[in-house]
DNA sequence: GGTTTAACATACCATACGGTCGGTATGTGT
DNA sequence: ACACATACCGACCGTATGGTATGTTAAACC
């Protein structure tokens, strides 16, 4: 139940702006090297807002995943590459959107929780969980198109919708590892080229089928 | 110029003990996670030995990763993927040994270099550099292959070796990211299936062919 | 209208951090 | 023999960190 507060009623409760912080500062500096004072100097809030709202940095971190998760959700979901009608357009635009939103900072448009999840696996096991449900529960809204797609065309595959769901995300989630190491975010579109390349050869799709 | 230890002469020199710690204990806590206290107990020597080897912790990240380098060049180079005599076989050589060296602990198989450009990216631009140098100097081995198995084919292609190589790289360290995520190795070997069957695709395998 | 409660704010604390500095031991070249 | 350099030791420093304790304000509920 948040509040309006006096100071800001418009730019939302406490809690979102540090959360929105959250979404931008530990997405450029890594989460251990973004400290609690960075981000209420970010969001414009006390540290005594920040223990209010979080029981801790990590309890933060966790709803940062969840938070990401949220958007992320509602961004795909109102995104337009569900338009076409063949469950197969609809996967091959869902690529070509991946792509055409990798633009700007490299920080603005790579994953949160990929980034945390990679960083934290080891040390927070709450925190990749809740990248991981991110992750994942994102791979799933692929995988009722895949399976429509395969059984459209009647395709017998040794690979399942879930796998190629999967594959899909790790080849997003590389790009972003390998633009952040070359600083070139053509890096990320590039492997989204071979990767629309390959589901076009598992669903047999054709030079004149292009047409 | 390192000179055995009174304490441990054949534990190798202090400083190749700390790049050591520092591959194993960045990998599984991340670069700004670990402390400078953290290598020195690991690697069993003094604050005072770790800045005489390095002006800095941002130093030594610099010089882990090109510890990484130097290791995993000579540990690919002297890898068994290279006896095949057709360079397309020693490719998809190469993806299966990327896939069967993925076992054990997740922070033991995992890259170095992918986590650390990853985390470190914005902020410490020389060790993002010497990731880049030692991920893309890894993709450029790859390249001969693939332009000699192109031309062994004649294939016409609208991709460049330089770029399959880096989306290999890409679903590599993807798959790391899924793996962490979801705490399973065998979402990292998953991809490699997928990658796989993307690169027999490109170069026209068929299922006669692979008798 | 009084009480409760969520939502902050401020001052403060113990510790852990990266880094420094003066020193010592052990070669090494002359 | 002596100067010099390298490799290392370990106490110390200033600061930044995550976290806490206490106080304040204002809306919500009875």
């Amino acid at each position: 139940m948040p509040r309006p507060t006096k100071q800001s009623p418009e730019r939302g409760s406490a809690r979102t702006r540090l959360l929105d912080a959250a979404r931008d500062i530990i997405r450029a500096k890594g989460f251990a090297a973004t400290s609690v004072d960075d981000l209420c100097r970010a969001a414009d809030v006390t540290k005594g807002a920040f223990f209010h709202h979080f029981g801790s940095k990590d309890a933060l971190g966790v709803a940062a995943a969840y938070y990401w998760a949220e958007t992320t959700t509602a961004f795909f979901a109102a995104a337009p590459y569900h338009a076409p009608a063949d469950p197969l357009d609809r996967i091959l635009a869902y690529v070509a959107f991946r792509k055409a939103i990798i633009m700007g900072e490299i920080a603005e448009f790579t994953c949160l929780v990929g980034t945390l999840a990679q960083e934290v696996y080891a040390s927070a096991p709450d925190i990749r969980d809740a990248c991981g449900r991110s992750i994942f529960g994102h791979t799933a809204t692929l995988e009722a198109d895949i399976e429509a797609a395969r059984r459209d065309r009647g395709i017998i595959s040794d690979w399942t919708a879930e796998s190629l769901a999967r594959h899909t995300q790790a080849v997003i989630q590389g790009g972003f590892v390998l633009a952040k190491a070359g600083n070139d975010p053509e890096l990320a579109r590039e492997s989204l080229d071979h990767l629309d390349r390959y589901i076009r050869h598992l669903f047999h799709v054709t030079e004149e089928d292009a047409k």
